[in-house]
DNA sequence: CTTGGATAGTCAACAACACTGACGTAAAGT
DNA sequence: ACTTTACGTCAGTGTTGTTGACTATCCAAG
């Protein structure tokens, strides 16, 4: 906004997606969505004794077996108690296995059981198929400036959990 | 787009945005952005008395002023007990003003007193500024797309009440 | 080798918030 | 009159988050 106002219409244009007015539709827009976007595991799991931070919890040790507790803290943006009382419920469950660390035996190793393994896939399998169809609908290039302006949305820390993350998995 | 499967090597680049490793990355896009979504708000509150549920029920009562209890349960999502505490507050606070419906005297229609207004601006321009950086960094491209896909994510009855509020606002 | 501090994780009690269910009141609509 | 709708409220429950206090382990300084 500073130094672009050499020709006002052109840059009218160009900057209507900056309006106050555009941006409150995106936040509306986010609002709306991220309903969508938890609202089928929300289901699956309101008929088990979980909630989301369950879901969660499930998601990134599948996603990095053997994992840490202090580190799914980091990704998780939980205290330790928080996440320590759904871990607790989980492992007496018999959804996800605690390992004494071996070099560190402060450390405790998270991974998925069979069992968890089974509900991590259910659940996602459930997220996954509206995504694939809201993508679908939408795109390739609508999909890529998706996933470019959530990124630029993170905090620089959460960006680097995620980029992390996606290099893991490929 | 439709029936492009002449060569499977062009497919196979065109359908890669449609992959599970794909589409789990984007959840996880979804949940790391969501975070910081919410956070610069979430600051503000949490030095009131104040939580999420406040702010969205701010933000939508300042969008529809004069909106009626049941049109914004139908936004919100919430039960209407959960909706009647933090109105309760924000009415004994100041923040907002109950009217008697004119032609419906069973209604209560919402509003923003001066204060609720002013408590409305300072979060969103808290919101606004992530968003506004995040958009400015990603360009208008990406943006279009992301609305694009936050669109086709939602459940088709908040995609209704999302476009009714959008030509409300411009 | 012992002491002391930092780190990893656990347990217990409490607060915030949302949900269900039931009940009450007032005002429409029929 | 009878039913439905809009709204408010009370009571009870469950998930999630927080603070505070605790154990176990590692590591480094004396």
């Amino acid at each position: 906004m500073a130094d672009g106002r050499g020709a006002s219409s052109q840059m009218g244009e160009n900057l209507l997606f900056l309006t106050d007015e555009q941006l409150r539709q995106a936040i509306e827009a986010m609002f709306f969505a991220y309903r969508g976007f938890t609202a089928d595991p929300d289901r699956i799991l309101d008929d088990m004794a979980y909630g989301r931070a369950h879901h969660r919890a499930i998601h990134f040790i599948n996603r990095a077996p053997g994992t840490t507790v202090n580190n799914l803290l980091g990704l998780l943006g939980v205290t330790k108690q928080s996440l320590n009382r759904v871990l607790r419920t989980l492992i007496s469950d018999g959804l996800v296995q605690s390992q004494v660390g071996k070099t560190d035996k402060r450390e405790r190793h998270l991974y998925l059981t069979e069992a968890g393994r089974a509900l991590e896939q259910t659940l996602s399998d459930a997220q996954r198929v509206r995504m694939r169809s809201a993508f679908r609908d939408a795109g390739p290039e609508a999909v890529a400036g998706f996933r470019t302006v959530l990124e630029a949305m993170m905090d620089p820390e959460m960006r680097h959990s995620y980029s992390r993350l996606k290099e893991n998995g490929g």
